[in-house]
DNA sequence: GCGTAGATCGTCT
DNA sequence: GACGATCTACGCT
């Protein structure tokens, strides 16, 4: 067997300790509102994982919200319900994570009532300080920085287990929008501004085109 | 800074 | 059999 940077074991600088910065978890109610209000309000939540007893996180800063069935550039366009999206169909609140390209792993964050398949992909992220620089600035990035992988699809984030998502009470308040990357396939929907990012992060991921877009409050 | 190409394989048609 | 909700390296401007 190998073990190299393709394991899942997560970033040694992502170190942290969510008791010690008095985080808390989001309630279920949360991931209940609609999905890009939850995309925009992820910014400046922390992803984090329990490793070997330990915790790893991320604090998030570059999310893009999925419309479900009506979304073209979503995996459950169209009502499609394979085994792979069948996690999208869970309550919010559980992880859908996917293979892209045959060898990177994105994070998403299901959103919704069961039955109801829209999802928040987690595009970016800001480790601890000493973390080194681009280390989390892309989905497939932050995925591997905490060691996230197809293992993980339909997690569920309020059991109690080793994914949480935590915040400070502290919200984001210099977002940016876009439209979406990477979705050039999916027609009209391409153009939807439901890409959600923090214009005062290094960390963001994608074309310089697309950062420091005015704010869109 | 920009555009292009190649990696690599699970999933869906 | 084609195609990715990506990333890196490389060449050019």
């Amino acid at each position: 067997m190998t073990m190299g940077i393709n394991s899942a074991v997560p970033h040694q600088s992502l170190r942290f300790d969510p008791d010690a910065l008095k985080m808390v978890e989001f309630p279920r109610s949360f991931f209940l509102q609609d999905t890009s209000r939850i995309a925009r309000r992820l910014l400046g939540a922390w992803l984090a994982r329990r490793y070997r007893g330990r915790w790893y996180g991320a604090r998030i800063v570059e999310t893009e919200a999925y419309l479900g069935s009506g979304d073209t550039a979503a995996h459950s366009r169209g009502g499609r319900r394979t085994p792979r999206v069948e996690p999208m169909y869970l309550d919010g609140g559980h992880l859908y994570v996917f293979l892209v390209y045959g060898m990177h792993h994105c994070t998403n964050v299901v959103t919704g009532l069961s039955g109801i398949a829209e999802a928040v992909l987690l595009r970016a992220g800001e480790g601890p300080r000493g973390t080194p620089a681009r280390l989390l600035s892309g989905p497939a990035k932050l995925s591997a920085g905490l060691g996230i992988t197809v293992d993980s699809s339909g997690a569920d984030l309020l059991a109690s287990g080793d994914l949480r998502l935590f915040h400070n009470g502290s919200e984001c308040r210099n977002v940016g929008t876009s439209p979406r990357i990477g979705v050039d396939y999916a027609g009209d929907a391409a153009a939807w501004p439901l890409r959600f990012f923090d214009r005062n992060s290094t960390e963001v991921s994608g074309p310089a085109r697309l950062k420091n877009i005015e704010p869109n409050a």
